[in-house]
DNA sequence: ACTAGTAAGTTGTATAATACAACCTAGCAT
DNA sequence: ATGCTAGGTTGTATTATACAACTTACTAGT
């Protein structure tokens, strides 16, 4: 039975306002980092910026996820902080929103034990000049092979991804990247790019629709031959989670 | 685009030892929280410690998650962290631990803006003689039943329940509940208690022997008419994911 | 205007993992 | 010996997805 806490020892004094003495631990750094997903075409594209390149910021130039800081003035819990961090971003708020977990180290903060929420996030495609400054879509296949990013961002990355891709096996998820009414097609084309596999068509429709989360809005005309139905996902519709994940393919 | 980081502003001057002056930010307390599991007879137990009842500090009295804040000089990192806490409380090793997510508010603490990680464990029972002072086992039905707990552990506990429940329903966990060596009927049993239904007795065993996770280790005798084959998770064996849930009962 | 082409959408059969139900089996207790 | 009990087996049913072949609606080219 080790080490108790022998509160109000060093305490908090340079911070803000310290109500209570409280842990007598140091305090770790607090982030929090964000996974943006679009696809667009064929690629699914993750949301990058760049780290500033100036002298006390760490990893200076190089890629990162968005993230930051946890304000505990401005952000009234984690999620908060996440959505905000996002719209600063992108200007959009996400169709989706979960967190994937949280990493905390002594060494991956070059400036202290930190620690990070991580979430990641699923918008429909913005076009790039509408992003924020020094924000950019970058392929995620791309990323993942140059192997450059700032901090452990890759390791995050990563863990967002297997997140993705394993929940796009049993849910709806990828209906959360398209801007609504989107044809069944389209929605199976998110799901084959996220998933870098294809899906037999019938299986597909049947699951989908049967699943009964989307609703109808009349035919579209897509660059497609015939016509295909328009749909939405339904007001209020959770998440839709299927008996059996998507294994096959043709 | 609001807010940007006006670095080493404010920065951290109480604090223990700033490599770099860093966020400028206050930063939250970081603490760790864990969902200690065990099983024993038909009921599925959580293990809670009592709050120190003296006078800084909340919630004297309650009960709470075993946790604390992370220790920057100790604690390499979290996972690490709620190693140690685990060890500290029971004196054995988790067969199993996991994140569950992590949770920050303002309000969540009463000592200020704080985030917390938590953890769930899985260990084989073990004699409530043999835990550390001010711990004990309480039925999970009944931690949840009364809801009286420190913080906003319950709700910290209710995701680590839904996280177990959810998985059991798709892989071997149960089986790092028990001791080895254990027959089918007993890890049956487990599932059983956590998921609050029976199982039907074939499937289940055509579905945990087909996986091959499990090494025969020799008959066995138990409080049974016959004698049941043994089992142990066989040696680097990871966790098991079938390709379907259970979902039936008889 | 006919025809070929293409993607949308349908229909029917196969497969695989689990559910359900009935049965056999090894040991124990009387 | 006999019957009870829990361990373990066997066989059929169910269900969601996989696979394959088909029809349909529209376009474009001659």
């Amino acid at each position: 039975m080790a080490a108790k806490k022998k509160k109000t020892a060093v305490a908090s004094a340079g911070e803000k306002s310290p109500k209570i003495a409280s842990s007598g631990f140091q305090r770790p750094l607090t982030s929090v980092d964000l996974a943006i997903f679009a696809v667009r075409d064929d690629t699914l594209y993750v949301l990058l910026v760049e780290r500033p390149d100036v002298d006390d910021e760490p990893f200076p130039g190089q890629s990162a996820l968005p993230g930051g800081f946890v304000d505990t003035d401005q952000d009234e819990n984690l999620i908060a902080c996440a959505s905000r961090k996002l719209f600063e971003k992108t200007g959009v708020e996400a169709q989706y929103l979960e967190q994937v977990g949280s990493w905390g180290d002594a060494s991956r903060d070059p400036r202290g034990w930190s620690a990070t929420h991580v979430y990641f996030a699923l918008v429909a495609y913005v076009q790039s000049s509408e992003l924020a400054n020094q924000s950019k879509w970058v392929a995620v296949e791309q990323v993942v092979e140059d192997d450059h990013m700032a901090f452990d961002h890759l390791r995050l990355l990563t863990a967002a991804i297997d997140r993705l891709r394993s929940k796009v096996e049993y849910t709806s998820l990828p209906a959360y990247l398209l801007q609504a009414p989107f044809t069944l097609p389209q929605l199976q084309h998110v799901y084959e790019v996220i998933l870098d596999r294809s899906l037999d068509k019938s299986s597909f429709r049947t699951r989908t629709l049967s699943a009964n989360y989307l609703e109808e809005t009349g035919l579209m005309k897509v660059e497609a031959p015939r016509p295909a139905m328009g749909y939405c996902i339904k007001p209020d519709q959770p998440l839709v989670f299927f008996p059996r994940p998507l294994k096959g393919n043709n």
